[in-house]
DNA sequence: CAATTACGAACGATCGCTCGTTAGTCTAAT
DNA sequence: ATTAGACTAACGAGCGATCGTTCGTAATTG
């Protein structure tokens, strides 16, 4: 039970804050520090509504979505549960507007890559692959978020996700397919191993730890030099 | 609100059937019907036991842990929700089966594989991937549990399990790293290709069809010569 | 007859969410 | 300068529903 509903100023002698921001005593623990920013630059959320996306995006990974509790989330963003639904329509909002996030910024670091390459499969390749890995080590909760708790959303705003997942595989099919007819790569099934490296760089969102052992360019380098091999 | 609560008759009028087994009409979509076995032949139990194992599966899949009510749960498996508890002391247990089972199949196959193959890394190598992706690819809902409700365990069950999970990657480092020795492979960091070749195993679940395009052997073949690429 | 398996009823807790209210801020007219 | 009114963001209370689980009991099985 409640790891972090930790004081919090529940207390009613506590009146509300001149200035809603004012950020009140941090849930304890504070766990998911950020090394750097939770979300990319496209959040352009502030304020509670800020809060309460990071404190979602945190609590349902560790938890899911059904885990976590709108009070809880509540708690954790240091403010009520009824206070919400002042910001979103419903808590499924909140996972939409996060994964929406996740994928449109893959996306369009994808198409960016691809952009900024030369015309050498090859080197679309490892561009993909780097923006791909880079993706998954900067924003880790987001991208575990946006491959776990799918099934959490409505029919209709999981398809509206999975549009923008299909562009982005799409990418990386038409890379290899091209790759294959000048001679670049040597694969029966370009599908398959399409598969394979996008495998290895979303997994790179379940280990890697800003801080850690490794820099993000590191395992971007390394990664795309595996699927640069995985193709020949 | 509820999109997927599709009927299941809760209807009083449904009496139990004599025989318990007596499939009742099946849950609504049938869904995730099972190609092959839904678990592996270590999972021994038989009857109301076996059915609630694999309706959770499924359901813990579909939901996740916390979105599957033990009513719906129980439904699934044609019984009410009181007579869960004749079975299994609480709703966790039916996940920490699972994910035990899950893992220890996945290291047994492991192990078997590794037992079975030659004294060459690069043999082995070989042998662990197509035992990682036979796993994958023939119970891609259990691999998908595993990999995605950890998180709803207890402490000390999810330590258990992680107990066999890191036993099963030490299997795969050993490799690289004996095979770097003898100068089959050729990679400076060990542990960032086992997590590249084990990633692209673990995605298999996440989309293979045993009634699809592709056969288990020809992924478990087209990923174990990925694997020995990505190394050399 | 003992054990097993199922049941309906119901427990307290918690769920997502709505509501009426209040305090503070901004704007604009006085 | 003051004040009225609209707006925002927060609150406590509480809605009906559902949660995981327990319990006493009946039916079937060995």
């Amino acid at each position: 039970m409640g790891y972090h509903e930790a004081g919090l100023s529940t207390d009613s002698r506590t009146r509300r804050s001149v200035i809603s921001n004012a950020d009140p005593i941090q849930s304890i623990p504070p766990l998911t520090a950020a090394k750097g920013a939770l979300l990319p630059p496209r959040a352009t959320a502030n304020g509670t509504l800020r809060r309460l996306q990071e404190a979602a995006l945190i609590g349902f990974c560790e938890r899911g979505y059904h885990g976590l509790s709108t009070r809880d989330l509540a708690s954790a963003t240091g403010v009520r549960a009824s206070s919400v639904y002042a910001h979103v329509n419903a808590k499924e909002d909140l996972l939409f507007q996060l994964v929406t996030m996740g994928h449109e910024e893959h996306n369009e670091l994808l198409r960016k890559a691809l952009m900024g390459s030369g015309a050498d499969p090859r080197d679309q390749m490892e561009a993909l692959v780097r923006a791909h890995v880079v993706m998954h080590a900067t924003y880790p909760l987001l991208a575990r978020l946006c491959n776990k708790e799918l099934h959490a959303l409505s029919p209709a705003n999981a398809e509206r996700v999975m549009r923008v997942r299909l562009d982005s595989e799409q990418m990386f099919l038409d890379v290899v397919k091209r790759g294959i007819e000048t001679g670049s790569f040597h694969i029966p099934d370009p599908w398959l191993a399409v598969a394979a490296i996008a495998a290895m760089g979303l997994r790179v969102a379940e280990w890697f730890e800003p801080g850690g052992p490794r820099s993000v360019a590191e395992v971007a380098d390394s990664y795309s030099e595996f699927a640069i091999k995985l193709l020949s």
